[in-house]
Parts: structure tokens; C-alpha cells; sequence
DNA sequence: GTCTATAGTCGGATAGAC
DNA sequence: GTCTATCCGACTATAGAC
């Protein structure tokens, strides 16, 4: 008796768990296609199936289930970049070499682009980051971190090291954000669209890696030669 | 009789188009402010120090207003960008050596970088061209066009001939856009209050400049040694 | 041209049955 | 855990006085 009544509990659970993962992905595309505010509760019922007071029930609220959302997200880019992330501190702490250095931030780099624009990154994902950037809701705040610390903060120390300038120089900073900038534009979906494709494909990823590289590589080169 | 018949109505004419300019002003803050959804009408009447109905008046409907918002903002950009587009394609027209080509898309980018930086673009104007790059409201084509045909047609033309490309290639086009990308970046309020920057000066403002400009020189010049 | 007042719609959240 | 039915507030737009 005591057996089947916790069976018939974890089924619930179960389906609970199911019930709140398809709200959650459910979400995901919608908050991407039309934005927070437009993603009207009763949307959001709908394209998860599910009746409307499941999400309050779940979440809290729609702000709770954006939150989620956005912990989500965070969590993937988290896993994703923390090796990259990793061995760039770890450079940066042996005083390792000006090619070495070099190599920690062209992994890092690529990383992000391959983070941000391959097939484990949905195009809603995109969105969502993209729309981080102009919107001020204080539940994207977990986004912004881990994007700061797992990219910003490595980059510029890295850019700071090889081009052996002080690393709160703000012309760091700026040359920094200025090289991961040529990434983030990558992100727009009118960008993707407006080359004329559908989704970037392994080819294009791999192009967009070049790309950086190439562009990264001829900076640091030049910018050595030539220090403000 | 007729002459202050008519002087009257001129006067209430004045002050219909002084009361349409405050709301467009008001419209500009809020929409770059909350986004279009979260700017709600009574909101956007209260900060124009309007009654609600004046908006229906003067626009039509919400979406008029914000027809008119995006194209005032395209019409300064398109003004600011004119010349130096024109310049490009005059250059391009006229089989210009190498050094004015690069000279031209130094002075593209750095007209972009003052337009979108600079006093004369004020930071709520940013943000509306940042959400025009998220947003896929049909209102926002007219600001995207004009992007597009003053800075990204021609940076692009400039890019292929300098690094003797064909125009169309994909990574030509893909070049321009990681290229622009750097300038994009800066347009975010997130980048400049992540700088500690309540707005950009004008020494900001040249120091941006001066990195594109190197970077882009860096760029094209190790690209040319090394053609795909 | 501008106002007050209100219509008509739709938003998020909840109560309570099952 | 999930449903139906409903509340209450806020939204955009309009009607009609001045």
C-alpha cells in the first residue's frame, strides 16, 4: 500500500517535471519570437499545451517562468564556456608566452561562435541574448554575468597581457569589446537573414571562426607593433 | 476679417505641430526606454504632457507613432551618411587606387561612429536602432534600409576591391559584417555602462575611432597578404 | 485642437471542482 | 496536478462637449 502510494507520487512528479519542462521550452521560443512583453500568458499556455493557471502554478508568475528561462540559458553558456574560460585564467596566471596566450584567445573565441551560432544553440537562444542587450528586466542579470566572466574578463586580460598594457586601461577595454563585437553581430537574426540564410551551417560556423581569427591575429600583430 | 481668420488658424496650426513634436519627443525616450510593447499610450501621453486622445489625433494609432519615431531617426542617419556613401561609391565608380579606397572606408566608418556616438544622436536614439536589430516590427524597415544602403552596401563594395574579391562572396560579405560589428557593439547601453560611462565624450568617442580605424587597417592589410 | 468620459477588449492571476 | 470559470485591472481607441 505504502509502495504503490509513493509510485503513484513519483508519477506525478514525473509528469510535473514534463509538464514544467515543456512550459519552459515553450517559453523559450516564444520570449525569443516576440519579446517579453508580447509573450502573453495565454500564448504561452498555449504553445506548451498546457492550461493557463499551470503556469502560475509552476513558476509563480510570468516574470518567475522568464526567469527560469534565462537560468536556463545561462547554464548552457556556463558549462560551454568554462573550459576556454579556464585555461585562459590558467595562462594568464602562469605567465605563459605571447603564443600562448594568443592560442587561449583564439580558443575563446571560438568557443563563443561555436556556443552561439551551432546546432546546440537554438536560434531562439540567439534571440534571447540578443534581446538581453537592449532590454532592462533584472532577470537577465544571470545572462549578462556569465558572459562577462566566462568571455569579457578573459579576453581583455588576455588582450591586456600580449599587448602589455595595463588591464583596466580603458583603450583595453574598448579593443576588447570591439573584437568580441565582430562576434556578437553574428547573433542578430536580420544578420543571419540578411545573408540570405535560413540557419548558419557548419561551413559558415567554421567561416565565422576564420574570420575572427584571421581578424584577431592581425590586430594583436599590428597593435604590438605599434603601442599607444 | 479674412486676414485674422486666417492668422488664427496659422496660430493653431503652429501649435499642432509644436504639440505633434512633443509627443514624437516624448515617443523617442519612452519606446528606447521600455521597447514598443511596454510603452504604453497613457505612458507616452503623461511624458508628453499630453491628454491620451491627442495620440490617436496626431498618428493615428500607437503604430503610426512609432512609424514616425523610426522614421525621423532614419532620416538624420540617412543625412549624416549621405556623403560619406556617396565619396565610397564615387571612389568605387572611379577605379580609386588602394590607399583612397582604404581612405574612404575610413571615413565611413568613422561618420557611423560619430552618428551613432556623437551629442548630435542622442542615447535613446541608440537604443531604438538596437532594438530595431531584435524587434521584427514591419514599422522598423525604413531605419534598416537606410543602414544598410549607406553603410553596409558600401563598406562591402570597398572591402572586395581592396582585397580583390568578388562583391558577392559570402566571406566578403561576412568580412563587412564583423568588421562593422566592432562599431555596433558600442551602441549597446549595457557596453557603456559596463565602461563605467554615463555617455560617451568626445575624447571616448575619437579613442573609438582610432581602434576601428586601426583595426580595420590591420585587417585589410594582413588580409591582402594572405587572399583566400 | 484639446479636453472629459467611457466603450470595448484583453491582460495576468486566482478560486475551487475534480 | 490539472481543469473550468471568473475576477479585476489596464490597455487602446473613440464619442462628443468645449
Amino acid at each position: 500500500m505504502k509502495l504503490s502510494l509513493t509510485h503513484c507520487r513519483t508519477g506525478l512528479v514525473q509528469r510535473g517535471e514534463e509538464t514544467r519542462r515543456r512550459i519552459l521550452d515553450a517559453a523559450i521560443e516564444t520570449f525569443a519570437e516576440v519579446g517579453y512583453e508580447a509573450a502573453h500568458t495565454r500564448l504561452l499556455a498555449e504553445r506548451a499545451g498546457v492550461k493557463l493557471p499551470a503556469i502560475p502554478y509552476y513558476f509563480g508568475s510570468k516574470e518567475g517562468l522568464f526567469r527560469a528561462v534565462i537560468e536556463h540559458i545561462a547554464e548552457r553558456v556556463n558549462e560551454h564556456m568554462a573550459p576556454a574560460a579556464e585555461a585562459a585564467r590558467a595562462a594568464l596566471a602562469g605567465d605563459a608566452p605571447r603564443d600562448v596566450l594568443q592560442a587561449r584567445l583564439c580558443t575563446l573565441l571560438d568557443s563563443f561562435v561555436e556556443r552561439m551560432l551551432g546546432p546546440q544553440f537554438p536560434a531562439s537562444w540567439r534571440l534571447i541574448v540578443a534581446r538581453a542587450e537592449t532590454d532592462n528586466l533584472e532577470a537577465l542579470d544571470p545572462l549578462r554575468d556569465c558572459v562577462v566572466s566566462n568571455l569579457f574578463e578573459p579576453c581583455k586580460s588576455l588582450i591586456a597581457r600580449m599587448l602589455g598594457q595595463p588591464e583596466e586601461d580603458e583603450h583595453n577595454w574598448m579593443r576588447a569589446i570591439a573584437i568580441l563585437g565582430q562576434i556578437n553581430i553574428f547573433c542578430r537574426p536580420q544578420v543571419c537573414r540578411g545573408l540570405g540564410w535560413t540557419d548558419y551551417t557548419a561551413e559558415r560556423i567554421q567561416a565565422v571562426q576564420a574570420i575572427v581569427r584571421e581578424h584577431v591575429v592581425a590586430i594583436l600583430t599590428s597593435s604590438r607593433a605599434v603601442p599607444a
